[in-house]
DNA sequence: TTCATACCCATTGACGCCCATATAATCCCA
DNA sequence: TGGGATTATATGGGCGTCAATGGGTATGAA
C-alpha cells in the first residue's frame, strides 16, 4: 500500500512529541524516510503533510493555474512559505511546531487521517466531526459518489 | 472464477482472528495477495472488503478531480481515512478492526457474502435477514430478475 | 546557564509468524 | 470403483517482534 490511509489516534507526549503511525512511516521514500513536511491546511482547522517528494506535485498543481489569477498569488503566498520541514526521531516521531499545534487547536492528542498522497492532523473531536459533514455532503450528491466508487475499469 | 460470490460463515477465535474464505483468498491478486482493505458500507451495517487494487482505481479518479474543489476534500476525507488496510497471514486469516466490528455488530462469527468485485462482511443473522427482505421487497415490486438483467442504460 | 531537541534505553500490549490438529475434500492406485 | 492416503481448509495456541509511549541524558544554540 503506497497510499496515505485510515485513522490513527495518537498521543501527544510531555516533551510534544508523538508517533507518526508506523503505516505513514512506510510510504515515505527510502531516502528522505526521516523528514516530512507540515503546513497549515488551506480550508480546514488542520494540518497537512506529505513527503518531500510530494512537494514537486503541488508545485506542479499551481504552475498550471493561471499565473495572474488571484488564485495562483494566493496559493503561491499561502502554501509556499508556509511549509516546514520537520525531522523524524528513530523512533518515529516529531515534534508539532507550536504554531501549526495552535491552528488546530491541538493538546494532548493527534488525529492522524490518510488523505491519499498525504495525510492531515487534527485535533481528534474536531477532525471526526469534520469527516461526518464532508460523508453527508458526498452522500447528498449521490450521482457523483456512484462514480467514483463503483466505476469498473 | 474471479468474482467473489456464495457465502460462509467462519468463527472469530479468541485473538479475534478469522479466515477469509479461501475462495475469496484465491482472488487477491498474486502480488497484495496478502492485503485485504475494509471499509464501513455506506448503506448497511456491514462491512464491505476488496484487494488493494480496486482502491489503486478509486484514488486515481479522486486524484483526477480539481485539486482545490471541495470535492476532491470531500472525497479524500470520506474515502482514504475510512479504508482500513488489513493483512492476510500465512494461514489467510486477519483481523477485523473493533472499530468496524462495532459498526457491524459482529462478534464471535462472521457472515461472508460475495458480491461480484468486492464483498460484506456481517453479522450472521443480520446477514441473512437482510438478503431475506431484500429478496421480499423485490417480489413486493414485482421486478423478475429478468426485467434487471435486460435493462438498457 | 538554560532551554530545546536528538539520541538512547525501557516498558507494554498488540500483532505476525510458526507449529499443531481436526475435519473435509481430493487424489490415486489396486 | 472402493478405500486408504494425501492435501486443503478452518481453527487453536505459543512466542518473538514491533509499534506506541515514557523518561534519562548528551549536545548545541541563545
Amino acid at each position: 500500500m503506497d497510499l496515505f490511509v485510515s485513522k490513527y489516534f495518537n498521543k501527544i507526549d510531555k516533551k510534544g512529541r508523538v508517533s507518526l503511525p508506523s503505516s505513514f512511516r512506510n510510504i515515505l521514500p527510502k531516502i528522505n524516510k526521516n523528514e516530512i513536511i507540515l503546513y497549515k491546511s488551506i480550508k480546514t482547522p488542520s494540518i497537512e503533510g506529505c513527503g518531500v517528494g510530494r512537494l514537486k506535485e503541488i508545485a506542479k498543481r499551481i504552475n498550471n493555474l493561471d499565473f495572474f489569477s488571484e488564485d495562483y498569488d494566493d496559493f503561491s503566498s499561502s502554501i509556499f512559505s508556509e511549509i516546514i520541514p520537520t525531522n523524524i526521531d528513530k523512533e518515529g516521531r516529531f515534534l508539532i511546531p507550536e504554531e501549526l499545534k495552535k491552528y488546530a487547536k491541538i493538546q494532548n492528542e493527534a488525529a492522524f487521517f490518510g488523505q491519499g498522497h498525504f495525510f492531515q492532523i487534527w485535533e481528534p473531536k474536531i477532525g471526526l466531526n469534520n469527516i461526518e459533514s464532508s460523508r453527508k455532503r458526498l452522500l447528498e450528491e449521490k450521482k457523483s459518489l456512484r462514480t467514483i466508487l463503483t466505476q469498473q475499469k
